[in-house]
DNA sequence: ACCTGAACACCGTTCAAGT
DNA sequence: ACCTGAACACCGTTCAAGT
């Protein structure tokens, strides 16, 4: 890349970031571009997507999630190092107000310039559930794929000014349901949970 | 209302129901009027927000939702009934696509059109949450507003097309964490809950 | 190589002019 | 009373023309 491309890309980039944290994930490109003083044309050359500015945003971020879930995995207890990461997570989702809308297109859109960053976010998240549920500390009838809905859907609550002082706690309740260890996975239907045959 | 008013806000709301199954609540307006037939201008005013629009969609439902609190209350069981209209509210939330934000939002704008429907939701909820409560059929440390904030949450899922097929299973999820009785409200930070003192 | 202004087809808002 | 076309200020996409 040349030198004024270079300098170009990381402006552009360091004026996004603000005018995102600012507007949410839905700002004006225009207006990302009017002011870091480039035309609108250039910020799409270089960002050909919205998806692709907010994987240049976010990249570092994800990357670190993936190494602490390796270190949690072994410097933790399975039911803490879940806990600590998914908590992690979900202060990452909501870096940038709207920005978990397009994780969970991503997420099964090959095409999206966040896919990589989301499969391997759910991945990292398979395992640390997967080890929980070995120790018997997480319910079993839940995957990496529930696991990044029930983020998503927590870190999408953060982003509704309503919820926003609830969302901690909110963060709570869902993850004792995580944690429930056999929690009936068929908590209404029967009144009662039968014995097992 | 003249009668040719009334022929064209009956029109024009029936083709928005079509529209917006169609393609979701962020629609274009000018779609819709184009497609009844009558200038932009003139749906405007017969809805002046998007957001009056969808409350004229909905009213049937959400008042039907409020009948069925009242009954549910004194026919099921608290545990039954609570679960069965969490379940009836994210399928009425989920009708058009991308509504939950809107009714988020409107939970407390009180100048959105949609922010009488919803209170009125949140308060019906919050009379099934409180009879589930006293029968010790429901975690004490969650109120009305968290109850709309999971139904939302719960909606929200249901509307991305990733984790659609999960959001039966996410709901169940989610409702054993509001049934766990006396389920720690401090489910991490402490690995093993203290006894009480 | 890289950048940009301009044309394009959209959007919702507003209002003067029509019936 | 009620309706509407048109002007307005936006949006993201695309590309021919410049350096």
């Amino acid at each position: 890349m040349r030198a004024d491309a270079r300098k170009n890309h990381d402006h552009v980039l360091a004026v996004a970031g603000a005018v995102i944290t600012e507007h949410g994930v839905d700002a004006s490109l225009r207006d990302i571009a009017r002011r870091a003083g480039v035309g609108l044309a250039t910020l799409l050359r270089h960002f050909p997507t919205r998806e692709a500015l907010l994987d240049a945003l976010l990249r570092t971020r994800f990357d670190e999630l993936t190494a602490t879930a390796g270190e949690l995995a072994t410097s933790n207890s399975p039911e803490d190092a879940l806990v600590s990461w998914l908590r992690d997570c979900v202060t990452c989702a909501r870096e940038y107000r709207g920005v978990v809308a397009l994780m969970a297109a991503a997420i099964e859109d090959a095409e999206s310039a966040l896919h990589a960053s989301c499969v391997t976010m759910r991945a990292a998240g398979t395992r640390l559930l997967a080890r929980a549920q070995a120790a018997g500390a997480a319910r079993t009838d839940i995957d990496g794929t529930d696991l990044f809905a029930l983020v998503a859907a927590l870190a999408w609550l953060g982003d509704q000014a309503s919820f926003t002082p609830r969302s901690d706690h909110l963060f709570d309740v869902v993850a004792s349901a995580i944690l429930a260890s056999a929690e009936s996975s068929e908590a209404e239907g029967e009144r009662r949970p039968r014995a097992r045959s």
